[in-house]
DNA sequence: TATTGTTATACTCTATAACTATA
DNA sequence: TATAGTTATAGAGTATAACAATA
């Protein structure tokens, strides 16, 4: 019983180098990130979360409910409440489209995509900070190792 | 009206390339990491924000909670009562030391070490994974180049 | 029977603000 | 008065499971 109080501390002092661990950076970054973005959005009405889905929807649309949870990482009900919030507030619209009719197709209106474009500035903004001192070689390079930490996260 | 179901879709397609912005990059990877890390270590009987703590010990003991919130990144409140239980829970200990009888210490027990030690391996196989295909170079700049992003996040 | 999406529940996290105690 | 930490409350996210409708 090597491990108390007072005296011996080296087993927590002996290995675990958190600063250079990668989900604890990976956290960090992210958690800096969202904390800002959640403070400045709230200021045009829009939470991260709701942003989120615009972002997603500005990107590629209709989706189906499932398809946005995957491209948001939004847990499914959650989403499914949170896109009930946004057709409540007029920024989406559900429908559902022919071919499966258990499908539903999530859509901006007209309204959505005004406040989404709206909210591309401050994004470009953020991407803009983040990457400040980076080379375009070494942001492209930053991104894809991003994108293939992602895909090897899979395996787990 | 450009922009509604059928016809004109081009102001969501114009501009927008979400697969390619690093705020949802980034929290795209920590968000499965995230969910990877929930289900494994629950099973150890540890919530993720838990287990934050616990590496945040690890490395570095004993911390104020104001030094514990800013390095988990936890909010103030949540880490109170976090803490709480986790206190109840045996794993660490609150206790007001010496110069300042404002902070609190926060420390380990010795079954929060056990507990923390023990999570170790599973870290490691985290890391790994997470940087599989890497080569060690990559994985250094990659690390440093999320400590910059980090850090060019404070002038937000 | 399997899949898509919704709803219910209980728990946790977050944000704000009010509070205690030290300084 | 300012700071460190706690507590209260309300709103939002998450996990599980149950459910409806469709396939």
């Amino acid at each position: 019983m090597a491990v108390t109080g007072d005296c011996a501390r080296e087993p927590a002092a002996e290995m675990f180098d958190l600063a250079n661990f990668l989900p604890y950076l990976l956290n960090r970054a992210g958690a800096r990130l969202a904390i800002a973005w959640t403070q400045e959005s709230r200021q045009l009405g829009v939470a991260l979360q709701e942003w989120r889905v615009l972002a997603a929807l500005l990107s590629r649309q209709p989706q189906r409910m499932s398809e946005l949870a995957a491209m948001t990482t939004i847990d499914r009900t959650t989403l499914s409440r949170l896109v009930s919030r946004m057709e409540e507030n007029g920024l989406v619209s559900r429908g559902r489209s022919g071919e499966d009719g258990r499908e539903v197709q999530i859509e901006l209106t007209e309204k959505g995509v005004k406040v989404g474009n709206g909210m591309l500035p401050l994004a470009g903004r953020y991407e803009n900070t983040a990457l400040e001192g980076f080379t375009p070689a070494e942001a492209r390079a930053f991104k894809d190792m991003l994108k293939r930490v992602f895909d090897n996260l899979d395996r787990l």
